[in-house]
DNA sequence: GACTCTACCGGAAACGTTTCCGGTACCCAA
DNA sequence: TTGGGTACCGGAAACGTTTCCGGTAGAGTC
């Protein structure tokens, strides 16, 4: 019934039409040491002309690899998140990196429907891929422990508690340091820090980062000052409730999702105060959302792409060691740092 | 030197423990009918228990089939357009759709660096996928001849000129014919079309249903109202610059790309004017960054999650005809409509 | 001229699975 | 008791490629 597409034309044919032998063939398409370069170009012609590639499975099957690198990741963010182009620019950056070295990208997407652990397990089961890429990572990943106990190269994009393996962050000790020192050079003493609602990794990092701060600028740590807000709009409009409410206002404040930035604009507008003027207020990162706000908000650069670009070296050393750059030992985890990028929305106290 | 994974265990291992033969055990791990459902049972815990899974190399090969769907996808948008979700928010649908029916979703994303039709042919022709969706399609499309030509199973995601294949679209007729019918109810006569510069397949569709829609109103076509113009927030600035220029100024707009609102309005701001009162604004798609505008943009909603969900199901009715729809025959190719979502940016003239 | 060495190539086995084809054992009816 | 059916299973050939191992021819060496 249905048309049995049998892949148009494989290494026999090629072979026989050019009255070589299968082995040398091959050989020629991968370009072995033992073939002469003039059989090389003659087959490499004749499989040009006539359409022949190499069955990609035939060749995994024997050889034990792909020639990809699978990303896993969550689309889930694209709902909740305002303008969420993060994983979409990274792959990007990570393809330009990857193509180079003549291999390819797949994504693996996973929605808020199915379970992201079984999701990947089977992927990774399947030998989809020589090496993953696990992002949205929980700071006690079993996919992480999965990959690890069957030996299969990954980079994990976030750090996690599962010890030795590769991964790349960002450097939120850092952010928060810079964050901080900047608003105590501007005077404030009553900082506080906007963190996501449910104790996403993230967060619990960010909020060490921020104590850490504090603490090498000598200001006493008020657990008030940290705040739990859904990352959306109507979360920044609560948060800036919830700093209203307090018994003593701070005077700054440091978000880690930039997005609820928006509805804290919102909420101060609302109530005849500005940002900058009567709160000073940092972003983590720049998002071009965030272009429409005045007074234009300071936050952190973060180019995705070369993020990237970080990722896709780190996972091709994992798979081809030979290729050691001269900074490769401390290099396993690595600590991405961001730049500060000055707005008008972080005035004196 | 480097640690040979071979797949832990093989179909083979798992037979001679079991004491039967390999080819039961592959009968009972794809649950055929001519195996007692005692083996299956038995050969499914044992399975379990040693973590045998199929290798999927070696089914692929032997089958001719992999389980999974390709989605080719441009990710340049994520750079151009602001909080440009579409695509991740597609493929959230689209999952849930295919692993519903037991099949994987792979995304081959393709940058600004890469040929896109290379990076297809290359993925077609190693059988990375049983089909393909092909997204950020041109009118004239090469790769969608290069599939058909080899006969595999695809789904466009826009309209092409190569005839007779699968594709779901956008109605842009049905959209300018709504937009220009509110309008024209309102009082308008002058009212102008906002396209992508460089005649972008959408654009060129998009012009043609304004046109039509117009026609339908009775309303002479006046070539200098449609104006194109960068789809970015400078774009919008421009736009507004443009209509300004006009000997005869339009009342009303129409945006292809609705980022151009935030420009427009700015634009507008800037010279004293509001949208929907001195010039009234309909865009194409609604957009979450769009909800910071005031006052709110007219709209049309376009459910991605669903329309990637449509898309599915297209492409599982591709690869097993078997499972007929009612409505199969005439949705081949199909229009997704969308709806207007009434905001205060369109009053009266 | 015999020997070794190099450069190139062919045959066949392997990779892990599915599926075709056949074969046994059993049951039931005649 | 025999024959035909059914239910289940085993052996072996595929799928398309790579790679091991061996083999030939010619060049170079003494």
């Amino acid at each position: 019934m249905k048309v049995v597409r049998r892949h148009g034309v494989g290494i026999r044919e090629l072979a026989s039409e050019l009255e070589l032998s299968v082995s040398t063939v091959s050989r020629a398409m991968n370009a072995r040491p033992d073939v002469s370069v003039a059989t090389i170009k003659r087959v490499r012609e004749a499989a040009a002309r006539v359409g022949y590639t190499p069955n990609q499975t035939g060749r995994a099957l024997r050889r034990g690899d792909t020639r990809a690198i699978a990303l896993v990741m969550p689309t889930t963010t694209a709902r909740t998140q305002v303008g969420e182009t993060f994983f979409l620019t990274l792959a990007n950056g990570l393809q330009e990196v990857l193509s180079r070295a003549g291999r390819d990208l797949i994504i693996l997407p996973y929605g808020a429907s199915e379970d992201p652990n079984g999701y990947l397990f089977a992927a990774a089961d399947r030998g989809l891929a020589d090496a993953f890429i696990v992002a949205g990572t929980q700071p006690v990943d079993p996919r992480i422990d999965y990959l690890l106990a069957r030996g299969i190269p990954l980079v994990a994009l976030g750090r996690t508690a599962s010890g030795n393996h590769p991964w790349l962050d960002l450097d939120f000790d850092a952010v928060a340091a810079d964050a901080v020192s900047r608003l105590v050079l501007r005077g404030h003493r009553r900082i506080a820090l906007e963190i996501t609602e449910g104790g996403r990794s993230n967060a619990v990092l960010m909020a060490e980062g921020y104590r850490r701060a504090l603490e090498a600028e000598g200001i006493p740590i008020d657990q008030d000052l940290i705040i739990e807000v859904p990352d959306t709009r109507d979360g920044g409009y609560e948060l800036g409730t919830r700093l209203d409410a307090l018994s003593h206002r701070p005077t700054a404040v440091f978000l880690l999702e930039e997005t609820t930035a928006i509805g804290l604009y919102r909420y101060l507008e609302e109530h005849g105060r500005l940002p900058g003027r009567d709160l000073a207020v940092i972003g983590l990162r720049e998002n071009p959302v965030l272009d429409l706000l005045s007074p234009r908000l300071t936050c952190f650069r973060l180019s995705v792409e070369d993020y990237g670009r970080r990722l896709g070296e780190k996972v091709l050393r994992q798979l081809d060691p030979g290729v050691v750059s001269s900074e490769d030992g401390a290099s396993l985890q690595e600590l991405w740092r961001m730049d500060l990028l000055p707005g008008e929305s972080d005035g004196p106290a």
